[in-house]
DNA sequence: CCTACCGATCGGTAGG
DNA sequence: CCTACCGATCGGTAGG
């Protein structure tokens, strides 16, 4: 018989989620203990484990609940746009998934390895669903690019879009729309121009 | 009075270094213990404590020593090159430094937060130093670039080198000269046409 | 330079 | 008897 839960459950779930995420990027994984997680979030440590089976489960929460939002957010872009203003379109909504979620995406990029393998190749495969749309409007936008030079030049826009969160300041001159809009110009100029 | 020290003293101590830069890389920095670097180093633990005194200043001098390394590289690219010329051995100086040297980048990205505030603020001078070139030279590339808009054009250059080593096989069809002829022609072009 | 330890804290779980 | 916790402490291991 399922258990009868809180009826804010999910609630106070996400809010842990969103504490642990804080906690581990600032500390990291094995530097942001259980015991802080709790207090933060105004829970007893046996309370914390009601809400998450130990603290595997709960990286993996943080690091697929992203994703899968990340994922959504870019399957949501027009596809029937021409090939240009899809990859502002792409790059636009990536930027503004990231807003906010540095934490989740400096958990993701410095924590990964924590994980199973298995949870690992899970995640791994939402990022390369978002990583796909990308290349291919890549490939329509320059089509004398060889195979083998499509990765690169993915992961060079992966590159400047996944670095942002290490010096991009809100407060700053730049709005993050803006920094959306000096990349587009800037990759796509030098696709262009590519090989 | 100071101590004997071995004559391969100083071998050793960077011997250790790139082991504990291995394995803080694959675990991290709590994940990889003082006694897992002793083993793998063929030491006890105090034997250990006799090249560093402390977990902390062995991190420490993973980051400077690596950084450090950067600067002098970059320092020696001439700067009597014209500067589309002189961007391009930047960035190729930079790959080529990052060449063998995953452990002390991922160590770097990754770990940096772990060292107090002082020898964090010491490893940010080199980075900036490493930076400052780059931004010269882009500066210089294309003149009509506001000087807010430097810093945003600068690190997306920087992404780009920096994100290199989460996707480059040295094992694929492109070499990591080849890359760096296609950055630099990527990002080239695109800052041409700026803003 | 070793074995043998320490104070503390880890992730996780017992009884109530 | 249930869920939702608590205070206390488990076996191991961390840095030193």
């Amino acid at each position: 018989m399922a258990r009868i839960r809180a009826h804010d459950y999910d609630d106070r779930r996400r809010r842990i989620l969103e504490i642990a995420a804080a906690l581990i990027a600032e500390h990291g994984f094995d530097g942001a203990s259980m015991s802080m997680i709790a207090a933060r979030a105004s829970l007893s440590k046996p309370g914390l484990y009601h809400y998450y089976d130990s603290k595997e489960a709960l990286l993996f929460d943080i690091l697929h609940s992203h994703l899968t939002a990340l994922r959504a957010t870019i399957a949501a872009v027009p596809g029937d746009l021409a090939p240009e203003a899809r990859l502002r379109a792409l790059i636009q909504a990536l930027l503004a998934a990231y807003r906010d979620a540095d934490d989740r995406h400096k958990a993701q990029i410095n924590d990964l390895p924590r994980l199973p393998r298995e949870q690992q190749q899970a995640i791994k495969a939402i990022e390369r669903d978002i990583i796909a749309p990308f290349r291919e409007v890549i490939a329509a936008l320059n089509p004398r690019l060889e195979p083998h030079q499509l990765t690169p030049v993915t992961m060079s826009l992966f590159g400047i879009l996944n670095w942002q969160y290490t010096w991009f300041q809100a407060s700053g001159r730049m709005s993050l729309e803006d920094y959306g809009e000096l990349v587009a110009r800037l990759f796509l100029d030098g696709l262009k121009s590519l090989p």
